[in-house]
DNA sequence: GATTTACGCCTTTTT
DNA sequence: GGCGTAAATC
C-alpha cells in the first residue's frame, strides 16, 4: 500500500515537502500526528534519509511515544537505526550529558524537580535572613521560573523588576543559581537554557548536532518558549530542513513563556518558508466544530482559519446547569451510567479548568460505582516514599546534591536532629563547602581531635558516622551495581521497608506497594540496558499526561492536560465566569483570549458528543456560603441553535423525580442573597490602607466576616484583603 | 526540645 | 477544605 495514498492533498504536500523550512498550520483534529509520522516514514523510505539524521521534538513523552509507535508501524528499517523522537527536555538532557562538559557542566549533574527547587529557594530566603512572610518562597520560585522561561538572568531580572520585592527576589534568584551550581544540579528550565548556551558558545558542538540532525520536526510549535525557539534556530544553522507544526488557536502555555510570535513570525525567521494549512477535521461532528469555531472566533489576535469536516452532526451540543457543584457532578455521573447501557465501552472525558475541581467528580463517580482514572494531582514519582528512595539514589550518584542529601539525612529517623543538621549547614557555609564535604570535614576533624566536644554530642557524632558510612557504601555501589540492587541495598541498610511492614497500617501498606512498583520500574529500566543516570532522568522528566492510560474509559483531567487527546464524549465542566475564564486572567485581554483558546481546546477534544455543564452556585474552598455564579461568557458565544438544554427546570420540587434522569438528586433552590453590610466598602470605593496607601476597590467576594476585597493600589499593584482585618479607611 | 495547636494562605494551568 | 509554617505549650 502506498504511504501517500492515505493522505489528503494538503497532508500529502506537507509530507512531500521535505527540504527547506515548512510551517504546517494544523487545526484541531486535522491529522497532525499522521502528517509528522508519515513525513518521517517518507524521509526514510522514499528519500533514503538515514533515521539517525532525523530529530522530532514534542512536549510530552506520551506524544513522543505515540509517534515512535506509529513510525515503527510504518517503517521496517530499525536495522538502520531509529529516528530520535523525544521531548525538548529529554533532548536537552542528552545533549548536556554528552557535551555539557564544554560549558563546565559535569556529566553526573542532578535534575531538580519543583520540590527540590522549593527547598533551594527556602534555603536562600533563610540565608538572606528574611522570613517566609517577608519573602514567600513559593512566590519567589514562581518568579524565578517565569524569569527563566523568558531567558532572563538574575541581572536582567534585577534591571526590569519594578516592584519593591523585585530587588530581594533578584538576590534570591542569584543565590538560587549559585546553590544549584554548587550542588551540581540543574532545574527544569536550566535544561533548556544550558542547552542553548552550549550550542551558542561552542561552535564545534553546534556543528556536530547540525550535521547529525539534518531533518528537524517540531510538534506544538505554538507552545515553544524563547529558549526552545533558540534551540531550534541553533540546530538549523547549516541546514534549514525544519518542519514545525502548530495551531495558534491552541496556544495555552503563555504563562510558561510560550511565545505565540514564534509561530506568527516563522516566515520572517525563515524567509524561504512554505506554509501549508490543514483544515479538514477528521475528529468531530460539524456541530461541535461550529460551536468551537464560534467561540474562538471572538479572539482578535489570530490568523484565522476555517475547519470543516465531512462528518454530519446529528446531535446538538448539550448543556446542563446544576444547582451547585455537587449537583453538577452527580448529573455527570448519572448521565454516564445511563449512557453506559447503550455504549458500554465508550471513552468519556471530564475536563475542567483547575485540578481542584476533580474532587467533586471523584466523589460522584465513586458514589455511582464508576471506575475512572485521574490525570494530574499526585503522580507516582511525587509520593513521599518514592521521592525518598530517589533522593538516596541521587545523593549517591551526586554527593554534592545537598537538597537530596538533606532530604534523607534523617529519614528514616536515625538520630540526626534539626540542631545537628543546622550545625553542619553553618559549617558548610562558613567554609564554603557542600553539605557532604562539610560532613566529611567534620568527621575528619573529630577524629583528629581538633574539635572540642561541645560542638557535637557523642550520640550525634555516631549517628553522623553511621550515615556517612552508609552513603559511602552506596556511592561505591553506584559505579557497577544495577539500579534494583542499589535500591535493595538502600532498603536493607535503612530498614525502610521493615519499618513500614512493622507499622502495617493501610497507608504503610500502600507505601510498600509503591516501593514495589519503583523496584519494578528499576528492573524494567535495567532490562532496557539503562544505567542509574538514565533511570533518574526518566523519573525526573515524566509528566502527568504521560500516565494517561488510553484503555481506561472515564478520564478526569484539566484542559491543559487534554490537549492532543480525543474522546467520543467530552464533558466540559464548570463553565462559569471566574473558573473559565479564570479569575486571574480577567485583567488583560491576552490572558482572556488564552482562556478562550483553552475552552476551544476542550471543545475540540470531542468526537461525537460535547456536554457543557456549570453550577449555579459554587462553594470556593473554605467559604461557608456557596457563591452565585454567572455562566461563562464563552457559553453565550455559542449560537443558540447549536445548543440543547438538558437541565432540570428551576424550582421543580424535589419530590417530582424526573423520569428523564433516574437516580438524579435534585436540590431545593435556596436563593442565597448576600446580606448587604452597610459598613462595607462598595466596588469602586476610594480607600486608604495603612501600608499600601490609597487605592480603589475592584472586587468583593464572600459575605460577613469573610468578605475579601481586591484593591488596586497604584505603584503597589493588586492586593487581596480580608475586609475585616485590612484596616481600610473609606475616603 | 518536641509535640501540639492556630493561623494563614491558598488554586490556574506544568515540561 | 487542606496544607505548611509559626507560635504556644508541655
Amino acid at each position: 500500500m502506498n504511504l501517500l495514498d492515505q493522505l489528503n492533498p494538503q497532508q500529502r504536500e506537507a509530507v512531500e515537502t521535505t527540504d527547506g523550512p515548512l510551517l504546517i498550520l494544523a487545526g484541531a483534529g486535522s491529522g497532525k500526528t499522521r502528517v509528522i509520522t508519515y513525513r518521517i516514514a517518507y524521509l526514510i523510505d522514499y528519500c533514503g534519509v538515514p533515521p539517525g539524521n532525523i530529530l522530532a521534538v514534542t512536549f510530552t513523552n506520551k506524544a513522543a511515544e505515540e509517534m515512535r509507535n506509529r513510525v515503527d508501524a510504518l517503517v521496517h528499517t530499525s536495522l538502520l537505526g531509529r529516528p530520535w523522537l523525544s521531548t525538548f527536555h529529554s533532548f536537552c538532557v542528552r545533549l548536556l550529558r554528552e557535551d555539557g562538559s564544554k560549558i563546565g557542566l559535569r556529566r553526573d549533574f542532578s535534575i531538580y524537580d519543583e520540590d527540590d527547587q522549593l527547598s533551594v529557594v527556602k534555603a536562600c530566603v533563610r540565608r538572606l535572613s528574611l522570613s517566609e512572610r517577608e519573602l514567600p518562597s513559593r512566590g519567589v520560585l514562581s518568579r524565578i521560573s517565569h524569569a527563566k522561561n523568558h531567558s532572563q538572568s538574575p541581572e536582567d531580572f534585577y534591571q526590569t523588576a519594578t516592584d519593591p520585592m523585585g530587588e530581594k527576589v533578584a538576590l534570591a534568584y542569584q543565590m538560587y543559581n549559585k546553590v544549584l551550581r554548587e550542588s551540581n544540579a540543574v532545574d527544569f528550565d536550566d535544561l533548556l537554557l544550558e542547552a542553548v548556551r552550549l550550542l551558542s558558545e561552542d561552535a564545534e558542538t553546534a556543528l556536530k548536532y547540525n550535521q547529525r540532525y539534518r531533518y528537524l520536526l517540531v510538534d506544538e510549535y505554538q507552545d515553544t518558549n524563547r529558549s526552545q525557539y533558540q534551540l531550534i534556530r541553533l540546530l538549523t544553522q547549516t541546514q534549514q530542513n525544519v518542519c514545525v507544526v502548530g495551531d495558534e488557536d491552541q496556544s495555552i502555555y503563555s504563562w510558561r513563556g510560550a511565545d505565540i510570535r514564534n509561530i506568527l513570525e516563522f516566515e520572517k525567521d525563515y524567509p524561504q518558508a512554505r506554509i501549508i494549512r490543514l483544515e479538514e477535521n477528521y475528529r468531530s461532528t460539524q456541530t461541535i466544530l461550529d460551536a468551537a469555531a464560534a467561540v474562538v472566533s471572538h479572539n482578535l489576535y489570530r490568523k484565522g482559519k476555517k475547519l470543516w469536516t465531512s462528518r454530519r452532526g446529528d446531535e446538538k451540543v448539550y448543556f446542563y446547569e446544576g444547582m451547585d457543584g455537587e449537583n453538577e457532578s452527580l448529573f455527570v455521573a448519572d448521565w454516564i451510567v445511563k449512557r453506559r447501557k447503550q455504549h458500554p465501552d465508550e471513552k468519556i472525558a471530564i475536563l475542567y479548568r483547575t485540578n481542584s475541581q476533580s474532587r467533586l467528580y471523584e466523589e460522584s463517580l465513586r458514589r455511582y460505582g464508576l471506575k475512572y482514572s485521574l490525570v494530574g494531582g499526585f503522580s507516582f514519582y511525587e509520593r513521599t516514599e518514592v521521592k525518598d528512595l530517589l533522593a538516596y539514589l541521587k545523593a549517591a550518584a551526586n554527593p554534592q546534591d545537598s537538597v537530596n542529601l538533606l532530604r534523607i539525612v534523617n529519614s528514616p529517623p536515625r538520630g540526626i536532629g534539626e540542631g545537628t543538621v543546622k550545625k553542619l549547614e553553618e559549617l558548610a557555609r562558613a567554609h564554603n563547602l557542600s553539605f557532604w564535604d562539610a560532613l566529611e570535614q567534620l568527621l575528619e576533624d573529630r577524629l583528629a581531635a581538633k574539635l572540642d566536644d561541645k560542638l557535637l554530642s557523642a550520640r550525634a557524632a555516631s549517628a553522623l558516622e553511621n550515615f556517612y558510612s552508609l552513603m559511602k557504601e552506596l556511592q561505591a555501589l553506584v559505579a557497577d551495581a544495577k539500579v534494583p540492587e542499589l535500591l535493595n541495598a538502600i532498603l536493607e541498610r535503612t530498614e525502610y521497608s521493615a519499618r513500614l511492614e512493622e507499622e502495617a497500617s493501610p497507608e504503610s501498606l500502600a507505601r510498600l506497594e509503591n516501593i514495589e512498583e519503583l523496584l519494578n520500574a528499576a528492573t524494567d529500566s535495567m532490562e532496557r540496558g539503562e544505567g542509574l543516570t538514565e533511570f533518574l532522568d526518566h523519573a525526573a522528566l515524566v509528566s502527568d499526561v504521560d500516565a494517561y492510560d488510553e484503555k481506561t474509559s472515564i478520564t478526569l483531567m484539566t484542559l491543559h492536560s487534554a490537549k492532543g487527546l480525543e474522546f467520543p464524549v467530552v464533558f466540559l465542566a464548570g463553565l462559569e465566569e471566574g473558573l473559565l475564564p479564570h479569575n486571574r486572567s480577567l485583567l488583560n485581554e491576552h490572558s482572556l483570549e488564552e482562556e478562550r483558546r483553552l475552552c476551544y481546546v476542550g471543545m475540540t477534544r470531542a468526537q461525537d458528543l460535547l456536554i457543557l455543564t456549570r453550577a449555579r452556585s459554587r462553594r470556593h474552598y473554605g467559604d461557608r456560603m456557596p457563591v452565585l455564579s454567572r455562566p461563562s461568557r464563552f457559553w453565550s458565544e455559542i449560537p443558540e441553535e447549536l445548543l440543547q438544554d438538558i437541565s432540570p427546570r428551576i424550582g421543580r420540587p424535589a419530590t417530582a423525580a424526573p423520569a428523564a434522569i433516574p437516580g438524579e438528586r435534585f436540590y431545593e433552590y435556596e436563593p442565597s442573597e448576600s446580606p448587604s453590610d452597610h459598613n462595607a466598602m462598595p466596588l469602586g470605593a476610594r480607600v486608604r490602607h495603612p501600608r499600601f496607601g490609597y487605592g480603589t476597590v475592584l472586587q468583593r467576594e464572600g459575605v460577613g466576616d469573610d468578605v475579601k476585597l481586591t484593591v488596586s493600589f497604584p505603584g503597589v499593584g493588586l492586593k487581596k484583603l480580608i475586609e475585616k482585618y485590612a484596616g481600610l479607611e473609606r475616603l
